[in-house]
DNA sequence: ATACCGTTGTACTG
DNA sequence: CAGTACAACGGTAT
């Protein structure tokens, strides 16, 4: 890593101007420069600006012992989405006459460090709900107050703030969509004006003997030899994202007419919806600028859809999942979390690892999984069927497993939102028919019966009948020698069966459900305990769920 | 105590 | 494709 030599020039010339203020920009999420509220103020009335981005080498240097090429905490995809959104904004800043500032190690040190070093009067920020920030930033605002710098730290991410929600609410966040919709209102803040749009930058000032480089590349940060097969079709970066947002709100019918629960999982070729999640994740997006333009579409068609479903909807979701996250201690573990029913799922390393690794031996959820791998991305409605196959639906495993590869895997994975997901789909939280379960056969075929998109993702399978394709296992011999997929050979047999797997599931929920009804939620770890031993035991007794582990002679 | 509701279940019927 | 039975949860309003 080495230092540009542009910015040597540029800081010298800066550092002439001594007699003006400086501020430094720190950028987390919110990697934009349109509606950046942190980065107008900056730039306002100041005689130079540093923009800073800190690499955290626990999020992006690369971790061998993860099952998964990336860092311990990313996944590769996301990694070099998060890259190419960097390259993006110190594009877009270079043309308004500034750069990205890049730095490297322990975000809070760095930064104090730099406010140690730079003459700055100010350092602004996006606030940050997330508990890794809240952390952070606590150790940034107590140096940068003990040394008489101002600290402007804007609710820019969410339409509302999240804090504003649950004071409203009496402390506490809001438990279902309706009632968040019914304290949040009229979202003021939201159809209030954007930031101004900037025209230019005051200039980076001098830096001193900090170690600045440019946006590093994957091979850089050491990712020599990875898969190309994992590669997202989604850029990442601001640019991108607004190319993206132009060319779903141009079709205003579609924007209108949008409704979530309706969209085709099985559309890869052209995703159902607007694939926008990861960008607001990182915020390449602004979610204020999104929503004003969905309601510019509203107001110009005769009558449009309305949230939950609508796109709207999404965006209120979005913000619902941040208030309960932020008001929720340990909303991301099941122990020690108010509002999460604890249940004594399984513990089953094998199983879990055919999930994770795409042989489960239902081609639907395998699909869905080897999408995840690749892409980084899947539909909602995919994540829901192989959310409720891991959890409630049919291997009893714990929802934080579940979570732990989403939160690795998807380019779009946000703290609050994965997590309140996995507390939905395994029926924890929020959503508690646990008998609705989704089927990994059926429910794919009704959108897509021919299997394209089992082909596509698992091409092992893409001769097989589409009689068979998302039960290949019932398929004759002769018809899988002549797709050229043997079961249990070339693909997996399944690792359960089905209908006796969620009957197993359905019966554990009741008893977990009446546990923590009885004991009012104060479920201890001996309870869990012992009723994991309960149901182990009426197991053995009934020789009926002996079956819901699959074996080769129920197989046809 | 009771009725109604909840972004997105399945399988069957007309 | 819409309507229905199935079986039946917790949260919320009455």
């Amino acid at each position: 890593m080495r230092i540009s030599p542009s910015l040597s020039i540029s800081s010298i010339m800066a550092s002439g101007s001594a007699t003006g203020s400086g501020s430094l920009m720190w950028f987390r999420k919110g990697l934009r420069i349109h509606d950046n509220p942190a980065l107008e103020y900056a730039s306002k009335g100041s005689a130079f600006v540093y923009p800073v981005f800190v690499i955290d080498p626990h999020y992006m240097e690369p971790d061998p012992t993860a099952f998964s090429p990336g860092s311990t905490l990313a996944g590769l995809n996301r990694i070099r989405f998060l890259l190419e959104s960097l390259v993006d904004l110190d594009l877009s800043l270079k043309k308004l006459g500034s750069r990205l500032l890049v730095l490297k190690g322990e975000p809070s040190e760095v930064v104090i460090r730099c406010l140690k070093q730079w003459n700055v009067k100010k350092i602004c920020f996006e606030y940050d709900t997330d508990p890794y920030y809240q952390a952070l930033d606590m150790k940034v605002k107590n140096y940068a107050s003990s040394a008489g710098i101002e600290v402007f730290s804007p609710v820019s991410h969410t339409l509302f703030n999240p804090a504003d929600i649950i004071q409203k609410n009496g402390g506490k966040p809001p438990l279902s969509y309706q009632s968040f919709l019914k304290l949040a209102g009229q979202p003021s803040w939201a159809s209030s004006l954007l930031s101004v749009s900037l025209s230019s930058l005051p200039p980076v000032g001098d830096i001193g003997s900090c170690e600045i480089s440019e946006v590093p590349t994957v091979r850089e940060l050491g990712y020599e030899d990875y898969e190309q097969d994992e590669l997202t079709p989604f850029r990442g970066g601001e640019s991108e994202a607004l190319k993206r947002l132009k060319e779903s709100i141009s079709n205003k019918e579609w924007v209108a007419n949008f409704e979530k629960p309706k969209g085709d999982p099985s559309a890869y070729v052209k995703p159902a919806t607007t694939v926008l999640s990861p960008y607001l994740k990182f915020g390449c997006l602004s979610s204020r600028y999104f929503y004003q333009c969905l309601t510019d579409v509203y107001k110009n068609v005769k009558k449009h859809t309305a949230p939950p479903v609508s796109l709207v909807g999404q965006l209120l979701w979005r913000d619902f999942f941040y208030t309960v996250a932020f008001g929720t201690p340990n909303f991301d573990q099941m122990k020690g979390n108010r509002i999460c029913k604890q249940i004594p799922w399984n513990n089953d390393d094998e199983l879990l690892a055919a999930w994770r690794e795409a042989r489960t031996g239902f081609p639907w959820i395998d699909a869905i999984m080897v999408q995840l791998r690749k892409w980084g991305w899947m539909h909602h409605l995919a994540r829901h069927c192989v959310a409720c196959f891991l959890t409630r639906g049919d291997l009893f495993i714990h929802w934080e497993k579940g979570r732990d590869v989403f939160e690795r895997l998807l380019i779009d994975s946000d703290l609050a939102i994965n997590n309140g997901n996995w507390l939905w789909l395994s029926c924890s939280s929020f959503f508690y028919q646990y008998h609705r379960i989704y089927s990994p056969i059926s429910f794919g075929k009704k959108y897509d019966p021919n299997g394209n998109y089992i082909r596509h993702f698992l091409p092992i399978l893409k001769d097989m009948p589409k009689e068979y394709i998302y039960e290949p296992w019932t398929a004759p011999l002769s018809i899988q020698k002549k797709s050229k997929c043997i079961i249990g050979i070339d693909y997996p047999k399944p690792v359960v069966s089905h209908d006796s797997a969620s009957k197993e599931c359905k019966r554990k929920l009741a008893e977990a459900y009446a546990l923590n009804q009885k004991l009012n939620g104060q479920v201890s770890e001996d309870d869990l305990k012992t009723l994991r031993r309960k149901l182990e035991g009426d197991e053995i007794q009934e020789p009926r769920s002996k079956r819901s582990r699959q074996n080769p002679t129920d197989l046809s």
